[in-house]
RNA sequence: GCCGGUGUGAUGGAAUGGUAGACGUGACGGACUCAAAAUCCGUUGGUGGCGACACCGGGCGACACCGUGUGGGUUCGAGUCCCACCACCGGCACCA
């Protein structure tokens, strides 16, 4: 019998979406429910990728095995459609982006139904359809009505080419993370989410899920929490200059101020400053510069001196100089620091260029002084202070909390907690986004959209292009733009903007929950039924903004009591890129692209999907190889030739018993640890065995059920062919049953070593105990050689866990 | 610079501190075949001498030593743990 894997795999597609084989039941009490989750796809026009099959096919795999370990599962699928391509792609050929989206969709959801994945597709979400981003709009107006959605004026990060707005998470390096063009600053008014607010709560949620550590670590440096002080600088004008601290145990060594090029004291101190033209030079000149000059290309310290302004160290009483610099940001703490140039490197380069004082405050250990002549010393954890006043001789450590506690009693200053993550820029000056729900009235202000008028539908347009100034599409449709004001009735304007393309994915697997509600963005029935996403696999690309951004809107949906949790995804694993033949990053210009489609025609979506799992380490990078493609097919192939070369008994037969029940147990361990190569291996040495051994209908049996995750179509033909249709179908049947007990053949081999080195190998009965095996052991003329002349000092009995021994080291003297 | 990760045959990669190299690829040998493909069976980390078969070619067997980026250490035993270093990859990057 031929494997036909096209007509096959086209039959049992088509027999479990007639059986809705892979339907989430909201509410089945009677089962333990898990939700799987991968991030779902952004539909371009180049259609799947193989970089999608890897983690689709994984979370298949989980959530086939999850039902057959009698899980009410729930594993959906969706798009997420909003975005650049599609309306670049629309401007170009004049199409409307909805028809694009619509097309594009199709292809993708033809593609994913060819690998048979076993999505719930009476789910499907697509968050430009109204029904979706209807709730997308409300939750921004919950957040706007809880004061965390506000508009601002602000310098924002310019993509030059694609006429846009970039969040600070959009630009790489300096630029555009999509076109790779320049990005500057331009000052804008923007509509901004508070995600600052949840900074804290972002990362002690961390401690209530299961995240693999790298993803814990990058968001935790991302948000970079900092604890130290605030401290209040005294001027010769009067004025209080306020600097953020972490290292308030050095304030007696601060030699000299520096505030960031855009600091309101700048301003303030104009006629004050003798020198204000060359101040002011110095601040046009930062400003014109992109984030990337003032970063990658100015390593060089510059800054100039402020003449005519002095701040006085408020635990010496010195006068010290202020400098302006654009090594200070505007942007964080107060935009303004106390230099210590002996203790910090920045401020030590900066002294040398000035030829500023550098006083050390922290000696070594010993408490003996450091050289300073090259670099600042910057060692915290076991420096002692000196020249420090009250806190000589103390750890810097001590000495820290020595001086909160004296900049507080003085009222000079208290500790303070400081974290580097930005509020979200959450306006793009684009067409193909969800509206933003507000109107601006000049007697009112900002007013939100009542509830009722959601969603705002994004109206129809003549061009899709940004406008020449930078303006949203939608700004030019006057109709649209002019209405009335919901508060007071007068004459006002629609907000423009839209909103950014991780506004929908930020809470889509809420919806998934219950697509369909009108009522609500899900009901609290389906809420409370699927809670938190259990497993929620996706790329290490968006820990830092979809991973993020969602965590934030699902806390502040449960803030609001919408939902039932804070975390909205219990655990989370990613994958690793998948390269081309020789290595490289897939690519169209290195010609090295693998399509799905292309390897579904030659050998089958079985072997696609068993080669995606069988390539390596899942969460490591891993080139394709076309060869071992067909390495698994010829895996497939043999497992398929088995049925017509077995026996007809249904029990599994003496030779294989002990490594299929092996095999039953490694498979299942490796497929809750995502070790989906090692599983394939195992059942492929099985495959193996049956060949070496001869098999029975009950081994193979075994074998196509533990294999069926993996490769659905074909088992589930073969089950059919062996008469098991009457069971139903394959992928609604238990995993099968191990018995330690029987894992274990009755012989066992025993390795023995001596002095750590292997010397031998016997075969010894399982139920040996101790004592026998090292006389067992003595017998064998490979060891007697190596004790010739010697006495047995010490012997090691190491026993497996499946408490039979595996190894004895003996110590001959 | 800071944070995280990785380093194992020709190759992708396996190994709760316990027989390094599972499984796949490639290569080599054999069976089947007129032949090839496909399939099936076997071999495959390096080095060394030894034994016997055979003897112009060759394969066979048992054994020893070395071997998981480098150098140390802990341990009866280290790819795995600790210390120092090297290389590569990813993230952040003047965050005071």
């Amino acid at each position: 019998m031929k494997y036909d894997f096209t007509a096959i795999e086209k039959k049992w597609q088509q027999k479990w979406k007639e059986a809705n084989a892979f339907h989430a039941v909201t509410g089945d009490a009677t089962r333990p429910k898990f939700y799987g989750m991968v991030e779902f796809p952004y539909p371009s026009g180049n259609g799947l990728h193989v970089g999608h099959a890897r983690p689709y096919t994984a979370m298949d795999v989980v959530a086939r095995k999850k039902r057959m370990d009698g899980y009410n599962v729930l594993f959906p699928i969706g798009f997420d459609a909003f975005g650049l391509p599609t309306e670049n792609f629309a401007i170009k050929n004049h199409i409307h982006p909805a028809i694009v989206t619509e097309r594009n969709i199709k292809t993708f959801t033809s593609q994913l139904e060819m690998l048979g994945y076993s999505f719930d597709w009476d789910r499907v979400v697509d968050t430009t359809d109204p029904g979706y981003y209807k709730w997308t709009q409300w939750i921004f107006l919950q957040l706007f009505k809880h004061g965390l959605a506000y508009k601002t004026s602000m310098p924002v990060n310019w993509c030059t080419s694609c006429k846009c707005v970039l969040a600070n998470e959009e630009v790489v390096n300096g630029v555009c993370e999509r076109c790779g063009s320049e990005v500057v600053r331009k000052e804008k008014s923007q509509w901004m989410l508070k995600i600052t607010e949840y900074a804290q709560k972002l990362i002690d949620g961390l401690d209530s899920v299961d995240y693999i550590d790298r993803v814990k670590t990058q968001q935790k440096n991302w948000i970079g929490r900092s604890t130290g002080a605030e401290v209040n600088f005294q001027t010769t004008e009067g004025d209080v200059l306020t600097v953020y601290t972490t290292r308030c145990d050095t304030l007696f060594g601060a030699t000299y101020m520096v505030i960031a090029p855009e600091h309101a004291y700048v301003e303030k101190w104009k006629d004050k400053l003798t020198n204000y033209d060359e101040v002011a030079a110095y601040v046009r000149k930062a400003a014109s510069k992109s984030d990337f000059e003032r970063t990658e290309l100015a390593k060089e310290k510059t800054g100039v001196r402020l003449e005519g302004v002095r701040a006085v160290n408020p635990v010496n009483g010195k006068e010290i100089p202020i400098f302006i610099s654009d090594y200070v940001l505007a942007t964080y703490g107060t935009g303004a620091i106390m230099a210590v140039p002996a203790h910090d490197t920045r401020d030590f380069e900066f002294a040398q260029v000035f030829g500023l004082p550098i006083i050390q405050v922290v000696a070594s250990a010993d408490g003996a002084l450091v050289d300073l002549s090259k670099e600042a010393f910057t060692d915290v954890a076991t420096g002692v202070m000196v020249n420090s006043g009250f806190i000589t001789g103390l750890s810097v450590e001590e000495a820290k909390a020595a001086m909160i506690e004296y900049l507080e009693k003085n009222n000079i200053g208290h500790a303070k907690v400081n974290y580097k993550l930005r509020d979200w820029v959450f306006s793009r000056q684009r067409y193909w986004g969800e509206p933003i729900p507000i109107v601006k009235c000049d007697k009112c202000g900002y007013v939100a959209l009542p509830e009722s008028e959601l969603p705002l539908l994004l109206p129809d347009v003549e061009s899709y292009e940004t406008t020449d100034d930078g303006e949203s599409p939608l700004s030019a449709m006057t109709d649209w733009v002019n209405t009335t004001c919901p508060c007071c009735g007068g004459p006002a304007k629609r907000e423009t903007d839209t909103m950014p393309q991780w506004a929908g994915s930020s809470w889509y697997f809420l919806r998934y929950m219950d697509p369909k509600n009108p009522d609500a963005l899900a009901s609290k029935e389906a809420l409370d039924y699927w809670g938190q996403v259990d497993w929620y696999n996706g790329g290490m690309e968006h820990t830092t903004l979809h991973l993020l951004y969602s965590r934030f809107w699902n806390n502040f949906l449960h803030d609001i009591g919408v939902v039932p949790y804070a975390e909205p995804y219990y655990k989370r694993t990613s994958h690793g890129m998948i390269l081309g033949e020789g290595g490289e990053k897939m690519s169209k210009s290195r010609g090295n692209v693998v399509n799905p489609n292309d390897i579904i025609d030659e050998y089958g979506a079985d072997t696609m999907r068993t080669y995606i799992m069988f390539i390596g380490d899942f969460a490591k990078a891993a080139a394709w190889s076309s060869k071992a493609v067909a390495g698994c097919k010829r895996f497939l192939d043999r497992v398929w030739n088995l049925q017509e070369q077995c026996g007809q008994d249904d029990a599994y037969s003496p030779a294989n018993e002990a490594a299929i029940h092996k095999a039953i147990k490694k498979v299942n361990e490796d497929i809750e640890a995502m070790k989906f190569n090692t599983a394939i291996a195992t059942l492929m040495a099985l495959t193996n065995d049956f060949y070496a051994n001869g098999c029975t209908k009950g081994d193979v049996k075994a074998l196509i059920t533990m294999l069926s995750p993996v490769a659905p179509h074909l088992c589930e033909e073969m089950w059919e062919n062996l008469g098991y249709a009457a069971e139903g179908m394959i992928c609604q049947q238990k995993w099968p049953e191990y018995d330690e007990s029987k894992t274990v053949a009755a012989t066992v081999e025993v390795a023995i070593q001596v002095s750590g080195k292997l010397r031998a190998s016997i075969q010894a009965p399982a139920e040996i105990d101790d004592a026998g095996v090292v006389a067992l052991a003595m017998e064998d003329n490979r060891i007697q050689k190596q004790s010739e002349g010697k006495n047995l000092v010490k012997q090691i009995v190491v026993r497996g866990k499946d408490k039979k021994i595996k190894l004895v080291n003996l110590i001959f003297q």
